[in-house]
DNA sequence: GCCAACGTTGGC
DNA sequence: GCCAACGTTGGC
């Protein structure tokens, strides 16, 4: 089982949509690194989801993946902002998973708090000027997230 | 294959 | 609104 961080900006899709939801694909990544990790992702990964461009930015959740290997619908549609003319029906180049709501975090650990409890090497979403809407988590560094949030892991 | 221009993400 | 980071595109 492995750890990831997902972003997403609350005003577009915040927490509080998958908790209503219960489940989302999480389509729209145009990125063949965050794509590729998606594509590594397996049923029962757990995901962090960060809250981006918000204030303050940072880590509010947990997700768990449901469904992985999913075609992207967002690329062929033309009235999407997602929409992708060079790809092809027959060889979508986007991808996707499902990912279910598992938990909102009693507090949230914000962009600042991960910087003072993480170097770049142990969570790269904490260097500045980092793009990567898909990050992979250390267990390590899965297990401190757990500890500096003050929450079980099975929770 | 190089690299400048450009576009996007996302923090501040 | 600004700017850093950095991926993508296109001319050559």
């Amino acid at each position: 089982m492995a750890w990831w961080l997902m972003k997403s900006e609350p005003d577009v899709y915040g927490i509080h949509h998958l908790q209503a939801e219960g489940t989302t694909l999480w389509d729209g990544i145009r990125n063949y690194q965050a794509r590729n990790f998606m594509r590594a992702m397996e049923i029962g990964d757990r995901a962090f989801f960060y809250h981006s461009n918000a204030s303050p930015p940072g880590i509010v959740g947990l997700m768990e993946v449901v469904e992985t290997g999913l075609v992207d619908p967002s690329q062929f549609d033309a009235a999407s902002k997602y929409f992708d003319p060079a790809s092809k029906p027959e060889a979508p180049r986007w991808d996707c998973v499902r990912l279910a709501y598992r938990a909102t975090f009693p507090t949230m650990l914000s962009l600042e708090a991960l910087r003072e409890a993480f170097s770049v090497e142990d969570l790269p979403v904490v260097r500045r000027g980092n793009r990567l809407s898909i990050l992979p988590v250390s267990d390590a560094s899965a297990a401190r997230l757990f500890r500096l949030l003050g929450v079980e892991p099975d929770a």
